[in-house]
DNA sequence: CCAATATCAGTTAAACTGAAATCC
DNA sequence: CGGATTTCAGTTGAACTGATATTG
């Protein structure tokens, strides 16, 4: 049963639609470790940022800094991520990734490459690195001044 | 404060980002009106395919036969659809858009294209449509055999 | 008696809120 | 004391589950 061609003319449904599909599948993925896509871009920014206090974690990936203590809670108990304050604020918590956390994140990444490539399977190389190019392009435009 | 390289490099992930913001910017502008995302998405599906039975709706757009009741009893009580059994089938409830509510899904359908409007305003007219081309080609491809 | 439909009440996972405890 | 940080407990909205009543 087909949906409403009238929905299928906004862009943004069709992409939101993909993009949902894209979740549930990496979701379903990570699910069997016992993880969610947050411990993914918490594992992800600690990889490429270096340590990071909870705050800053919160204010980079946009999740709730209440949630951020959770997540942060199943990667400390499975050994990807450590935990220490701060000597010269002792209110801060700074996060750091482990050796293990890393390979835990390389998995992650395969896995993720795997499911994008499933979802992008019927466009060519040349076409992919043009979505991405635009995709990028529509992205930055989101935070930008006067978009909305 | 940058967000991580590792998953801007999944275009699945911009791609669910772009789609999370634009569901977000409509869902804004339908809920000073009281309704929600599913209320246009069943205009839609009766304004495009006719009268439908709710578990048709139910099938056609993907949400839970317990969902749709809910759907239909506000936007019966906003006047935009009517329900009336079945004759043949004194299970069935058929559901119809009346005019009142086909207006109304035409002003939902101009606030979504602006809407999509703010969303790709970084690409000129030949790229939208490109990458339109794209995007669908993509869903298409969602609910074939083997793409997960 | 079994299957289908609509509907209601309850559950679950996710994002958010508010408040407390600690520290600068 | 005011403000920042973490954390806990509770709330809210969305999707899903299960059960019931009705009809074919």
């Amino acid at each position: 049963m087909d949906l409403p061609p009238s929905l299928l003319r906004l862009d943004t449904y069709v992409l939101s639609k993909i993009g949902k599909t894209a979740r549930a599948r990496l979701s379903e993925r990570l699910a069997t470790r016992g993880l969610r896509l947050w411990h993914m871009a918490v594992l992800a920014a600690l990889a490429d940022f270096g340590p990071h206090i909870q705050r800053e974690l919160a204010s980079r990936l946009d999740l709730h800094p209440s949630d951020v203590a959770k997540v942060i809670d199943t990667l400390v108990a499975g050994g990807a991520v450590e935990r220490r304050q701060d000597p010269a604020d002792r209110r801060r918590v700074r996060v750091d990734i482990t050796p293990a956390g890393r390979s835990l994140l390389g998995e992650l990444e395969h896995e993720a490459g795997t499911v994008r490539d499933g979802i992008l399977a019927p466009l060519n190389p040349s076409e992919r690195a043009e979505l991405s190019r635009m995709l990028h392009r529509v992205f930055d435009g989101l935070h930008a001044p006067g978009s909305h």
